[in-house]
DNA sequence: ATTGTGGCCTGCCCGC
DNA sequence: TGCGGGCAGGCCACAA
């Protein structure tokens, strides 16, 4: 150990949560759906995000019931359903913030979802592995004495109630191609930062991000407006097969770029050094021999 | 309006 | 041996 890259390799084979892990969440969190719910636990009030107070929050779970696990981009909701004995509100104005029918749960880096005991990922990237109960930020707790819980131990994710799900692009796994050319057409921006902005296409992050312009050629730093017809129908491709490769090997750390994003790492494709620079604020690899 | 920057938050690993 | 600093990246506030 101790030699230069031998530890990064190693740390970067766990999970990040991006879209293929809160797709995982999305299915674990099936689990919770139709339990009423005894309670809910906001174990520090930073993790709750948006204008509601977690007051508010424990107060519309309290008896309540998750009807659908819905995922948009990297934000995780659950909708509602009417307390028991309740009166059904029927089915969720989705993107209506006020309403306090949905749950939007958020990961940041660090976060994790665990249902009943179960993780949805195995492992988290710069995240300990210990289950410390320390890293708790939120938990609902059903009248079957089940639990969902919400780990994350740098806070960077969150709860909120009705989220502004407006907000957000399109989602990534879905994209098509004229929407994809809307969220980059037109604009100065690096087209890498402009694939990550949540507002026009929800879902992808860093390592996705890095790993779909790889494959499609393009250099993180080209401007998005500067795309030719050719690379914005390229792009698309490699987005779509990108996600649906990574959702099938189950994590955005699945890639094949992403174990050479480290110094002395090399091109998958052509065995050129890669380059690391710092596009739209974030650390980018990218190889200089076959992205243009 | 768009685009860029820094801060939040913690664990880990490095050099001193 | 301990300590400080850099780094990881999603998201947000803020500046230009």
């Amino acid at each position: 150990m101790g030699f230069l890259g031998r530890h990064r390799p190693t740390v970067a084979s766990c999970p990040v949560p991006e879209l293929p892990e809160v797709e995982a969440y999305r299915r674990l969190a099936q689990g919770a759906l139709g339990r009423p719910v005894r309670d809910a636990t906001v174990y520090d009030p930073r993790f709750v995000r948006g204008a509601a107070s977690a007051r508010t929050v424990v107060a519309a779970l309290r008896g309540a019931t998750f009807r659908a696990a819905r995922r948009h981009g990297k934000l995780l909701v659950l909708d509602l359903g009417a307390p028991r004995g309740g009166v059904d509100p029927g089915p969720p104005a989705a993107g209506v913030p006020g309403d306090g029918t949905r749950l939007g749960l958020r990961f940041g880096m660090t976060g994790r979802l665990v249902v009943d005991g179960l993780a949805g990922v195995d492992r988290l990237l710069y995240a300990s592995d210990r289950g410390d109960a320390v890293w708790d930020r939120f938990a609902v707790r059903f009248e079957d004495g089940g639990r969902l819980v919400m780990h994350d131990p740098r806070l960077l994710g969150g709860v909120e109630l009705d989220p502004d799900e407006s907000l957000l692009g399109p989602d990534a796994a879905s994209v098509s191609p004229a929407e994809l050319r809307r969220a980059l057409e037109h604009s100065a921006a690096p087209v890498k930062a402009r694939l990550m902005d949540q507002r026009r296409l929800a879902g992808v992050g860093n390592l996705m991000a890095d790993e779909i312009l790889w494959r499609a050629g393009i250099a993180p730093q080209r401007r998005a407006a500067s795309l030719s017809a050719a690379e914005h129908r390229r792009l698309h491709r490699h987005l779509r097969t990108t996600i649906d490769l990574l959702l099938a090997r189950g994590g955005s750390h699945l890639g094949d770029l992403v174990p050479q994003r480290h110094p002395g790492g090399r091109c998958p494709r052509d065995g050129a050094e890669l380059s690391r620079s710092t596009v739209g604020g974030r650390t980018s690899w990218w190889c200089g021999r076959h992205q243009r």
